[in-house]
RNA sequence: CGGGGUGUGGCGCAGUCGGUAGCGCGCGGCGUUUGGGACGCCGAGGCCGGAGGUUCGAGUCCUCUCACCCCGACCA
């Protein structure tokens, strides 16, 4: 490709209102441009990074037996009004009516779409397992897009479905997933972890991400350093400490003047924190009350406790709403409460005597103790795990880490099958609910994610498997002298030639700005000739990796840049990243 | 949805006390220059996000509205 007639110029400056490297530098160079809020063109430059992600994501599937089809864009409700998410499912889902006034809307997934087609072509255990897959657009009315391509509104996404007879079947086809996953992100070049994350909004019974570690990441996810134990702070448990088993005091009110917050409370009364009980009040969407209360030392995490309050979401609840169940803000706690249901960390469980609010402003209690001062409804885990908290598994120190998720493996089981009928019949003529897994990999989420990981000062930094393009050619010189354009030309024929991807910087400008171009865009290997280098019947050849240049024989060039190439895609294929 | 911020040429920005819009980069032409974002001269390009209002007069003041960005809530 000749730069002069490339479609997108790269920016000197970026919009004064982008903030994450990824974001900035994509359109700096040229890879992307918005649209709308979270709605983005891609490019010709940013068009092919996202093309080969997904080529890799292809060959991988397909490497597992995947077959590739392609389901649409806009359903008809209905299918999601059998699966009973049509209602379940926010304005995150966009709805519309066509001209015969159909209910309608937009994908934001394709559970509903493959099981349909599911229950049309499978019959029989015969045809199981299956896999299958397709990349294609998604609408998800975020309500808040942000950060470039890391989370947009329309996006690419690489969906596979798993159809099995039975949970062992699922399971293998699980694996065989998890393996493709850490293959494709290999490849790319992004370093990740694996974690054990919520299942959410998709059903099922268990789920996996793969995280790229990123100071920008949108997720936390804790890790314990030996490698034991790798899970999304939305499940991460963690070592308690042993009950003391110190004896029960008796209950006792006192006045705390201006103690609203759990820290004014320990500094008031001169205790640690790990002696106090703070109380965090939601409404559930079930419209139930829920009472939360946990150690304070410790952080409510609010997706254990809607498992544990069995609540869809939780809003934090109004002051009136506090007031009404016979709580007072600021000094609540469960004794003698009403119409709420309580939920109480293992740590209010396990440690006797905690301070505790009186529910009268002003006023705090010593000693309280569930069970005797008050019925907890249920005893959970709801804690969040914290960097430095005792791995469950072998006990050293965690560490937390900022992640954007980039892929994630999904058990769906029957939770489809069951409720739209895709069914099949066993050997004895019995019919069963297919078992179905689900997986999906962001295209363009990848692509931002690699060039967050992988960029400097000057630009981006591609992966050679990602690049844009394999080489970046130009001349150097004025344009009297025609000599370095002639041999440009020549060279730039010549590796096209030769199946070598090249970016060609044919422009009339200066070294300067070819650099600084060749520089940002980031193509990993960079050809360059003037005059200077001709004189030796050479060209210069440097990686965008390297500090220094070498200089190779114009005859040379072609297989030398072969021999780099080849170098640079094997190490791609090493071991697993982590970082 | 809550909080904060920004809307002025393609991009980055300035615009004071209300007086009819400017700078840098980029873009087009000519010339000089030519290995890390050159220089000179000439030139094109603006519904000052939109609507309403105050005023003799609004980029500037007031009201409303829209868009975008950041934080939070939310989220495969």
């Amino acid at each position: 490709m000749r730069m002069s007639h490339l479609f997108g110029r790269t920016l000197r400056e970026a919009p004064g209102d982008v903030e994450l490297p990824s974001h900035r530098l994509m359109l700096r160079a040229a890879l992307i441009r918005p649209l709308g809020a979270g709605i983005y063109s891609l490019l010709p430059l940013g068009w092919r990074v996202v093309r080969k992600i997904e080529q890799i994501i292809r060959e991988e599937m397909n490497a597992i037996g995947g077959q590739e089809l392609l389901m649409p864009v806009v359903h008809p409700a209905d299918i999601w009004r059998e699966s009973g998410r049509y209602d379940a499912v926010g304005p995150e889902m966009s709805r519309f009516k066509d001209r015969g006034d159909r209910d309608m809307v937009l994908a934001m997934t394709h559970e509903e779409v493959i099981t349909d087609l599911a229950r049309q072509e499978i019959n029989s255990y015969r045809q199981l397992p299956m896999l299958v897959y397709h990349i294609q657009t998604k609408w998800r009315d975020e309500p808040r897009s942000r950060g470039g391509l890391i989370r947009v509104r329309e996006f690419t996404m690489k969906d596979a479905y798993t159809l099995d007879r039975d949970e062992a079947g699922l399971d293998a086809q699980y694996q065989n997933q998890w393996h493709a996953y850490e293959r494709i992100f290999r490849r790319t070049g992004l370093a990740f972890v694996v974690v054990g994350a919520d299942t959410g909004m998709m059903g099922g019974t268990a789920s996996h991400e793969f995280m790229a570690l990123s100071p920008h990441g949108e997720d936390i996810v804790l890790i314990c350093p030996n490698g034991d134990y790798a899970d999304n702070r939305e499940v991460a448990t963690f070592v308690r400490d042993a009950p003391t088993g110190e004896a029960a005091l008796p209950i006792e009110e006192i006045e705390t003047p201006s103690t609203t917050t759990i820290q004014a409370l320990a500094d008031f009364l001169g205790i640690p924190l790990a002696k106090t009980a703070k109380a965090v009040f939601y409404t559930g969407d079930s419209g139930q009350f829920v009472f939360a209360v946990i150690r304070g030392d410790l952080d409510i995490n609010e997706t254990k406790l809607r498992k544990a309050a069995g609540e869809g979401g939780l809003t934090p609840a109004t002051v009136e709403e506090i007031r009404a169940i016979g709580a007072e803000p600021g000094f609540g706690s469960p004794v003698a409460v009403h119409d709420a249901l309580i939920v109480i960390d293992e740590s209010v469980r396990d440690t006797p005597n905690l301070v505790a609010g009186a529910n009268r402003a002003g006023w705090h209690l010593l000693n309280t103790n569930p069970g005797r001062d008050y019925q907890p409804d249920v005893v959970a885990d709801i804690a969040s795990a914290e960097a430095g908290f005792s791995c469950p598994v072998c006990g050293a120190a965690l560490t937390a880490e900022r992640a954007i998720e980039v892929g994630n493996i999904f058990k769906l089981g029957t939770r489809y099958s069951n409720v739209l009928g895709a069914n099949y019949l066993d050997a004895d003529g019995i019919s069963h609910p297919i078992v179905m897994g689900s997986y999906g990999i962001g295209s363009g989420r990848v692509a931002a994610t690699i060039v967050e990981q992988h960029h400097d000062e000057r630009g981006i930094v591609w992966p050679v498997s990602v690049a844009p393009y394999e080489v970046s050619l130009m001349w150097i010189g004025g344009a009297d002298d025609t000599a370095p354009q002639e041999a440009a030309d020549r060279l730039y024929d010549a590796l096209t030639a030769a199946a070598v991807e090249v970016l060609y910087d044919d422009r009339p400008e200066r070294a300067g700005v070819k650099f600084n171009d060749a520089d940002l865009i980031g193509n990993p290997v960079r050809i360059s000739v003037s005059s200077r280098t001709l004189e030796r019947g050479e060209a210069e050849i440097k990686l965008r990796t390297a500090a220094d240049a070498e200089f190779v024989a114009l005859d040379d060039v072609v297989p030398t840049v072969r021999r780099i190439l080849d170098g640079l895609y094997a190490e791609l294929s090493g071991e697993a990243q982590r970082s």
